[in-house]
DNA sequence: CTTTCATTCCTAGCAGCGCTAGAAGTAGCC
DNA sequence: GGCTACTTCTAGCGCTGCTAGGAATGAAAG
């Protein structure tokens, strides 16, 4: 059994080695970049060799954001917790979010703009993203007053994600950012 | 001169069936769909025609935004006009906005997604664009307050894109898009 | 009416893409 | 050492956006 063991582990490890490929190239020069054969010269495969592990080069970026999914979702928990009233929680998450996004903004278009494979709004979502999702969760109830939680903080992430999407797609002047993520989370928050 | 002017205007009029076939096979079939090759058929020539009248297929997605801006500005203003009160007005604007995505989605891939060969928050924008806008930030304005009028109607802009873009995606389920909107609205109307 | 010339348009092809069939090589087992 | 089963590679398919170079067209000149 040991050796049958021994090639799971290689096989394991090679794909992890693709999904830090994918992942690196797609920070580096974007998702473009990242083609079939630039990944099997990467990993110093032939091509065929990605095939054995994913479906295609869909599932490739599913896995990476996946990843991105677990770093986002303790990036926003730490931002949550360390905050001292309900008001100042949810802009240090916010705040949390959008820097993710610009700090990573390969990896948050694998996870919330390109890849669609995947589950979102049901349980069978992967379980870091419910845990980002219940992050911003968290921080939305203690304000949502009358209102529905869940719908409310969908809302109020798609306001995140617009303002990120929009200005990375020069639609928005980068420069008032911070202006625009301030009246989002003021509109949020009890009126003083 | 008249000849040259009689194929000035044939050039013209391709020019438009172009844009058109882009349009309506977008609209059947989505953006992948259209490849030059498709859009060559179905204006009956051949594929290097298209190149001398845009200079890519990207450019030919920008001619198909700027119409879809025409049209946009037009119901936006439309339901602008049509409201008792502020506060309904911002309903009627956010409400056409997204029927608007809703109707046509190619559409609005063309002018918000995709084409980014275009300048938007800047004086250089389509005219049909900064009308579009303009006609959010009517509405907005009234209810802005002592807050910044063009970053608060960007904000509320940002809201229902991504409320659109994650809808459309698969991320935010589609039964629950009527609340999500009313909740945006709501978040950016007076307190009652 | 024929020839010249400019313009328009098409055929053919390039380099790249995601993906796959089938051959070649490698490793474990008897 | 020879057989078997698995792994990996080479080669290629049909597609993409885009373009060079030649063929056809039609207006102007003799």
């Amino acid at each position: 059994m040991s050796i049958k063991e021994r090639r799971e582990r290689e096989r394991a490890e090679r794909e992890r080695l693709i999904v830090t490929a994918a992942r690196e190239l797609a920070e580096a020069e974007g998702w473009d970049a990242v083609t079939t054969r630039r990944l099997a010269a990467e990993i110093e495969y032939s091509q065929p060799v990605l095939y054995s592990h994913f479906k295609g080069k869909d599932a490739i970026m599913v896995a990476v954001a996946v990843q991105g999914f677990a770093e986002m979702a303790g990036e926003l928990r730490a931002a949550g917790t360390s905050a001292p009233g309900p008001r100042e929680a949810l802009a240090a998450v916010a705040e949390a979010y959008a820097a993710f996004a610009d700090r990573r903004p390969a990896l948050y278009d694998a996870m919330f703009v390109r890849a669609v494979d995947l589950p979102f709004a049901t349980p069978e979502a992967p379980a870091a993203l419910r845990e980002a999702f219940a992050s911003l969760h968290r921080v939305i109830e203690p304000l949502a007053g009358d209102e529905d939680p869940d719908a409310l903080t969908e809302t109020f992430w798609s306001g995140l994600h617009g303002l990120i999407t929009l200005m990375r797609s020069g639609r928005l002047r980068r420069e008032s950012h911070d202006r625009r993520l301030a009246l989002l989370i003021g509109h949020f928050s009890p009126p003083a």
